[in-house]
DNA sequence: TTTTATACTGACCACTCGGTCATTATAAAA
DNA sequence: TTTTATAATGACCGAGTGGTCAGTATAAAA
C-alpha cells in the first residue's frame, strides 16, 4: 500500500552530495538547506535520513576511514623490498578526491582533538597500520633482505607518521600532482637506499 | 587635548585574550561579544582594533608562525651529513610543552582549514622550511657528501612533510618519550643509510 | 574649569542556521 | 477508483552572530 523508496540509495546520494559541498565550501559554510537544494530535495527530507548535521559528517567520516584502511593495509605479505616499496608508492598516490577530504576533516574535528576518546580512536587506527608495516619489516629482516640494524617495531610506527605527514601535506596544501609525484619518487628512493 | 591610549598594547591584549578564548571554546564557538566581555570591554571596541573576526584570527596566526619559524630554521649551514642529521634530531625532539600545543593548535585553527587565506599562510611557512633543507642538501650534494641521485628540491619538500607528520603524531597521540625517542632514532638511521 | 578630539559603549539590525512539523504528494494495494 | 501507509515538503521558529553607530565618557590642552 505505502509509497516505497530505496533508502539505502538515498542515503548514499545524500552522503555524496554533502561531501562534495563540504569539500567545495567547507563544513561550516555549507548549510543543510544548501545540500538539499543542490540535490533538488527539501531540507526536511535530509532530516528523514540523518538526525542532524553532525550525524551526517560522522557517517561521511566513518566511510572515509573505512575505505582508507582497506587501501593502506594489503592482505598479502611482501617477499621483496621492491614489493613493499611498490605498495608504499601506491599508498602515497592517493586520489585528489580522498585528499580533498582532509581539510574538511580537520575543519570539523579540530575542536575534538582535546577529547581522549576521539584521540584513542584515531590512535588505534594508526597503530594498526603500523603493525602491518612492522610485521612485513620483520619478515623481510628475517630473510636478510633489509638492514639488520633497524627496529621493525619503532620503524613501523614512525614510518606511518611519515607517510601520514606526506598525505596530510598533499591534502592541506593542495600540492599539484606533478610536484607530488616527484616528491613520492624521492621518498621511494630514500627508502630503497635506506632499507638496504 | 584628546584622550590618548596605547593602541599597540591594546592590540596585544586583544590578541592574547582572543587566543585564550579560542583555545578554550574553539573559534566558531567564541563570539566577538564573548571575547569583549571576558576582557571587560565592549564589543564595539574590538572593532576599533580589528575590522573583522577574520582579521583577528589572521593576526594571531601570523604571530604564531613567526615564532615557530625561528625555532625550525637554523641560521648556519651544515658541512656534513652528521651535522644535518643532528639538527634534524634536534628538530624532532621537541619538548612536551610544545607538542602539547599541537592538539590545541588544531582545536583552535581547525575551523580555519577551509579558508584559502589560512592555508596559504600555512603553506608558505612549510615551503620556507623546505627551502632551508633544499639549500643544505644542494650544498652537501655538490660536495659529494650525499647521493647524487636525489632531487634536493623535491626531497626537501617531502622531507618537511615527513618531519611534520612525526611531530604531529607525537602531539596528537601523546606518544610517550621513551617510545618517541626510539622512533626518532630509526628516522635518523634511515636517513644516514639513505642519504649516503 | 572649559573645551575638544578621541576612545568607548552596547542596544540594535540584518541575517543565517539547524531543526521541526502540519500539510501534501505519492504509489502500492484493495 | 479508492484507500492508506509512507515519503516529501518548505514555511516557520528560536537562537545566535558579526557588525554598526548615535550617543557617552575620558583625558589632555587651553
Amino acid at each position: 500500500m505505502p509509497k516505497v523508496v530505496d533508502k539505502e540509495l538515498m542515503n548514499q546520494q545524500i552522503v555524496f552530495a554533502a561531501l562534495q559541498a563540504f569539500v567545495k565550501h567547507g563544513f561550516h559554510n555549507t548549510s543543510m538547506s544548501k545540500i538539499a537544494s543542490e540535490m533538488g530535495i527539501a531540507k526536511g527530507t535530509l532530516y528523514l535520513y540523518f538526525k542532524s548535521k553532525d550525524q551526517l559528517i560522522e557517517a561521511i567520516t566513518k566511510q572515509h576511514f573505512h575505505n582508507l584502511k582497506d587501501r593502506l593495509v594489503s592482505q598479502q605479505n611482501f617477499n621483496s623490498v621492491e614489493a613493499l616499496l611498490s605498495h608504499i608508492e601506491g599508498t602515497l598516490l592517493i586520489s585528489d578526491e580522498d585528499s580533498q577530504f582532509i581539510p574538511v576533516f580537520f575543519e570539523v574535528f579540530g575542536p575534538s582533538f582535546s577529547s581522549d576518546k576521539f584521540i584513542n580512536e584515531y590512535s588505534n587506527f594508526f597503530n594498526e597500520i603500523a603493525q602491518f608495516y612492522t610485521e612485513n619489516l620483520e619478515s623481510l629482516q628475517t630473510q636478510g633482505l633489509i638492514q639488520q640494524d633497524l627496529s621493525p617495531k619503532y620503524f613501523g610506527r614512525v614510518f606511518v607518521s611519515m607517510l601520514d605527514g606526506i598525505i596530510l601535506h598533499k591534502g592541506f596544501f593542495k600540492i599539484n600532482n606533478t610536484d607530488y609525484n616527484l616528491m613520492v619518487k624521492e621518498v621511494i628512493k630514500l627508502l630503497r637506499y635506506g632499507l638496504n
